[in-house]
DNA sequence: GGCAAACTGTAGCAATTGTTACACTATCCG
DNA sequence: CGGATAGTGTAACAATTGCTACAGTTTGCC
C-alpha cells in the first residue's frame, strides 16, 4: 500500500492532501510501488531519464562516472523526496548520476507521460514543481557566482557580507562547516583556513569558532569590489 | 498587434501554431504588449518576478549589481527570446539581473498567474517550459562540473575529450574562442594559453589554431583520474 | 582596402594556492 | 563511558596561477 499522508512530507506534494495525491496518482498507484535491496541500482548513468522517482523509504547514494572512469559519489538522498527532477524534461534528458540503494528503499515510480497529465490537472503540484526546479537553479547560480571570483579572500568576503545581509547582523553564524564551505567554494581546506587567519591578523574579521565578527565591512566590501 | 508567428520561433512556443497561441493568450493578449526605449529599464534586479518577458524584437542587456556596489553585464538576450523563464518561481523569485533595453524593445509581458493556467492548457506549452528549465540547469550543472577540477591542465583535458566524444573525432574544433574558454573555466586567458602550449611541448596535443588534434588519449584520461 | 576591435601568443615576476603532515577538539553512537 | 569519525588549526615547501605588458593576428565592417 501506497502511503500517501508520507508523501505530503515530500517537497513535490507540499500543501496536497493524501486524498488528493489518491485522486492524481489514480488507480494504477499501487502499480508504481518498487522496492530495491541494497545495492540495486534505480537508474543507471546516462540512461534515459523517463520516470520520476520518489524515494518513501530507505536511502540512495548518487554516484557519477566520468570519461576517465572515476567515480565520485555525488550525493545522499534520504526518502522520502523526489529523485532527479530536473533531469526529467530537457533536450538530453539522461540520469546524470546513477542511483544506487543504500539499504532496502522503497520507491514510487512515475512514468513521465503520466506526470505532464498530473502537473496539468493540479495547478499546487505544477507549482511545487516549477518551485523545486526554481530553486534548483537558484542554487547553481549562486554557486557559480562564488566560484566567478578569484581569490579566497574575495570568496570569504563576498559569503560574509551575504550572510551578514541575511542574518542582520556583523557577528554572522557560519551556516556549514568550514570544510564544506572550502569544498563549496572549490578550495583546498588549509587554504582556507589560513586565509580565515589571514583576514584575522589584518583586521578584517573576528574568528570564534563557527562565529565571525565582520570588524570592516567598508574594506571587505573594496575587496570584491577592486579586487585583493 | 501581436504577431503572433514571430512568437512560434520562440522556443517557449515552438511546435504551437499561431492560432493556438492565439488562443492560449486569449482576448488580453494585446494589453500584454509592451514598448521599452533605449536605456528603459524593464526589470530591476531583486524586483519581484511576477510576469514573463518575451522579447519580440530589439535586444536587451542583463547587469548584475554585486554587495560591492560593481556592475557586471551577464548577457545578451535579442528577439524572439523570453526572459529570465526560470526565475519566476522559487521560494524567492525575483529577477537575478536588471535588464536594460539596448535599442527600441518590443515585448509581451505576461503575468505569472497567466502563465500557470497556460501551462495547464496546453501540454505542449508545458513541456517546452519545462525543457527550457532542464536545458538551463543542465548547462549550470555542466559548468560546476568543470569548475571542480582544480588545474588547469585537467580543465583542459576533461573539455578535449568531451569534445572529442561529440565530434567523434581525435582532431576537435574548439567550439568557443580561447578567451571565452579561459572565461569559461574561471582562469585568467594567459594561464589558459600557457596551459596550452606546455601540454603541446609535453606530446598531449597538437595546437593548430582553433583546431587540437589529441595525441595521447590514453593519458589525458589519466591526468583527470590520478590528477596532475 | 583599411580601420577598429577582438583575439592570440608569449614572457617574467609576484602572489596565491595546493599538498602533506601532524596534533588537537567536538560530536555521534553503542 | 569510550571509541570512532568528522572537523579544526597550523606549518613548511612546492607548484600552479595571476598579473602586466607587448607584439602580432584575425575578424568584422564601412
Amino acid at each position: 500500500m501506497i502511503d500517501y499522508s508520507a508523501l505530503t512530507a515530500t517537497p513535490l506534494f507540499k500543501g496536497i492532501t493524501p486524498n488528493e495525491i489518491q485522486t492524481i496518482l489514480g488507480d494504477e498507484a499501487p502499480h508504481l510501488l518498487q522496492t530495491f535491496a541494497k545495492g540495486d541500482v534505480l537508474a543507471e548513468q546516462d540512461s534515459p531519464c523517463n520516470r520520476l522517482i520518489i524515494l518513501m523509504r530507505g536511502k540512495i547514494r548518487a554516484e557519477m562516472t566520468d570519461v576517465s572512469g572515476r567515480v565520485v559519489k555525488i550525493e545522499d538522498v534520504s526518502a522520502p523526496s523526489p529523485l532527479a527532477i530536473l533531469f526529467l524534461f530537457g533536450t538530453n534528458n539522461k540520469f546524470p548520476v546513477r542511483a544506487i540503494a543504500d539499504e532496502e528503499t522503497i520507491a514510487i515510480v512515475i512514468p513521465k507521460q503520466l506526470i505532464l497529465k498530473m502537473l496539468q490537472n493540479n495547478e499546487n503540484l505544477l507549482r511545487n514543481y516549477l518551485d523545486i526546479s526554481a530553486d534548483f537553479a537558484a542554487r547553481l547560480s549562486q554557486k557559480l557566482y562564488f566560484m566567478s571570483f578569484r581569490s579566497i579572500r574575495q570568496k570569504i568576503s563576498m559569503y560574509l557580507l551575504e550572510l551578514a545581509h541575511k542574518q542582520q547582523t556583523d557577528t554572522v553564524q557560519l551556516d556549514r562547516t568550514k570544510s564544506s564551505l572550502a569544498e563549496y567554494f572549490g578550495v583546498s581546506r588549509p587554504s582556507l583556513e589560513r586565509e580565515l587567519t589571514n583576514m584575522q591578523t589584518a583586521g578584517f574579521i573576528g574568528i570564534h569558532k563557527k562565529e565571525i565578527t565582520l570588524l570592516q565591512k567598508a574594506k571587505m566590501v573594496g575587496l570584491v569590489k577592486f579586487g585583493g
